[in-house]
DNA sequence: GAAAATTTGATGTACGTAAATCAGAAAATT
DNA sequence: AATTTTCTGATTTACGTACATCAAATTTTC
């Protein structure tokens, strides 16, 4: 049997409500009995019981999620997620608020961020722009205490808890492995085509595509960097010109969102050598793309795994608990058209009858 | 605020001892009454508190897992995993035991089976083989009412709960595609490189390959499949034969475990073509072999991460509730050199202080 | 060495559910 | 209509922790 409060109040010689003030930092214990009880502690090795503990306390995390506003299926999608974290709120004692503020504007971004401070969540998570203002924001919630959590896009410098998202240098220079080695003798110049160098996740993402390009595969020229701004009709306009520019190109890495532009642009140019694609990802648009042979690779993060590791971190950062590392490393997904998973509709097995505690006869329906 | 039992016997107006006993099941309600309280159920959106649940029972999930024993750092990485957890079953009120038993050998596998039925346990999770007998012994543990998951390799038309691993007809396509691709305008036979055709993952892999290969890649004749009983030095001499016989081979892919022996029989290929690799399984002797050029590609299962969702998934499935079915997606990884994650040594972050609540000073180290 | 301040103990209630007991009410059977 | 059987209500204890209150013991201060 696991140890409890009473274990350690009989360990220590002291009484169950001294226990309780060291284990919940009252005040009014001498420095002596806390030890002893301390000590007893991780000699019997106890653990509090985090479940009878919320329990007590009618324990609920209020979160805050910022995310960027706009026309882009991946914050879209991201947004999806949580909402469905709203819904199993009840279960997970969450109180989700989100809050979306227009992309790429710092300003907007740090008032969002102090907004979230006057109402003392349990945690912030939010999708970063690199600037000195918002990590001056995420550090004044840190200054009071509250765990902060970027999501997708790090924001290095500052004191935030912890980065859900990929690592996007190695997603760069597996998109740029991948490109050299798809082109095969093919030569031809490369674009890449970026959201804004505003956000340090398309940055990066640069840095490692550029560096294996140069290193391993200098035949290919990049051409200049296209900002897009993740905004698709921009990325139509911007691609075209580029393919009417340069028609000998031999491939294109987008890095960034909007790629429902970038597959407009392709789909209009017809007869014309082939060009390996790479897009970041896993959307409607791009699954079809994929599908079609329009893309060659989609890199991807996925959505619902980020929100669900986001919440588990901050509830665990809240409670001053570890997390399990291994299982909170985002993973950067590759798809080509051979391993693209089925497309998930409702996303429950076998569906809870109430009040049943029955085993179910049978289930396979993965 | 969530509605509780208490709000459940006043919606029906019964009493709160009728509702424990339409909850749990217990004889003695008239069908007319239970009908009264299910309605007034799921009219309040009652969801049952499972955390409250399980400290009222004091409720532990006895879990067996049953895994191949013999020298395969595939699953031997699987077995720590599955101590891992064991390690973290105060937490998770889990109590884990681990039976191997000898590789493709269907008999021993269906006495383990019949044996950990006579326990009773919450549930069992077994690396299967794909047997008439071992789909027999599986649905005599369902037909006690004992949830089954399948690790790692399925099997089909068993009445098994759920399977936890990856898509392997997926990754066999996969391993075609990159290969084809990587392989480009060259020439030359393509070998495969299996265990044994008993278990199901690896025929399911064959399958995917052959398919998009001589699909897509008719050029490339693939070579007499070699059967390595996962067996590292089996696999180094019949590796070492097919290289001795074939020395215009242009890619191999490796299906099976036992990558040692492979890696050392290419190893000691000097000064010949360079051949395309893809293998199965992130080891310390895969990686380093991606990382040295031996290996191009490697696709992966997340040992942990199957350990995990197997855990998750049994304990929903003991209890009748319904399991997350986005989570519990085992994913394929694909690994080249740019992509590999940092060698995790301990993996937990901000290891937590006994009996203190508050917020960390900082924590980054991603 | 007495008063004041601090520390510790004892005890009770609460969180939401499970499980048991026993008395009483309502049905079904004769 | 009386009896048996089945169903329902009321109440209590428990799980492990949190939190509050008040009394008693100990230490500190003057």
């Amino acid at each position: 049997m696991r140890p409890t409060v009473h274990d350690i109040a009989a360990a220590a010689g002291v009484s169950l409500a001294t226990v309780d003030r060291v284990l919940n930092q009252r005040a009014g214990v001498r420095t002596v009995t806390r030890e002893k009880v301390e000590q007893a502690i991780d000699r019997i090795g106890y653990v509090r019981d985090v479940a009878a503990a919320n329990l007590a306390k009618s324990r609920v995390y209020p979160l805050v999620f910022i995310l960027p506003s706009g026309d882009n299926s991946f914050m879209r999608g991201l947004e999806a997620q949580v909402r469905a974290a709203i819904g199993r709120s009840p279960v997970e004692r969450t109180d989700i608020s989100i809050v979306t503020v227009p992309a790429f504007n710092a300003d907007a971004l740090v008032a969002a961020l102090d907004a979230a401070r006057e109402k003392f969540p349990a945690g912030v998570a939010v999708v970063a722009i690199d600037s000195p203002d918002v990590i001056a924001a995420v550090d004044r919630l840190r200054a009071d205490h509250i765990p902060v959590l970027t999501l997708v896009s790090d924001l290095a410098g500052s004191k935030r808890d912890h980065f859900a998202g990929v690592d996007n240098i190695a997603a760069g220079r597996t998109a740029a492995s991948l490109m050299g080695r798809f082109l095969g003798g093919r030569s031809g110049p490369v674009a890449v085509l970026a959201g804004s160098m505003l956000v340090r996740d398309h940055r990066e993402r640069l840095d490692g595509f550029r560096a294996v390009m140069t290193e391993n595969f200098p035949g290919h020229v990049l051409l200049p960097i296209v900002e897009g701004q993740d905004d698709p009709a921009l990325v139509e306009r911007l691609v075209s010109q580029v393919l009417a520019a340069s028609p000998e190109i031999a491939g294109i890495y987008s890095l960034g969102a909007g790629n429902r532009g970038l597959i407009a642009a392709l789909k209009r140019r017809k007869n014309a050598a082939p060009v390996c694609v790479i897009a970041h990802e896993l959307t409607q648009h791009t699954r079809a793309a994929l599908n079609g042979g329009l893309i060659d690779v989609v890199l991807n993060q996925d959505a619902g795994h980020e929100v669900r590791s986001a919440i588990r971190v901050l509830k665990a950062k809240a409670d001053g608990v570890a997390v399990l590392g291994a299982q909170e490393r985002i993973r950067l997904e590759i798809f080509i058209k051979d391993n693209l998973p089925f497309e998930q509709g409702s996303n429950t097995e076998m569906p809870f009858e109430q009040g049943s505690n029955q085993a179910p006869e049978q289930g396979r329906q993965d």
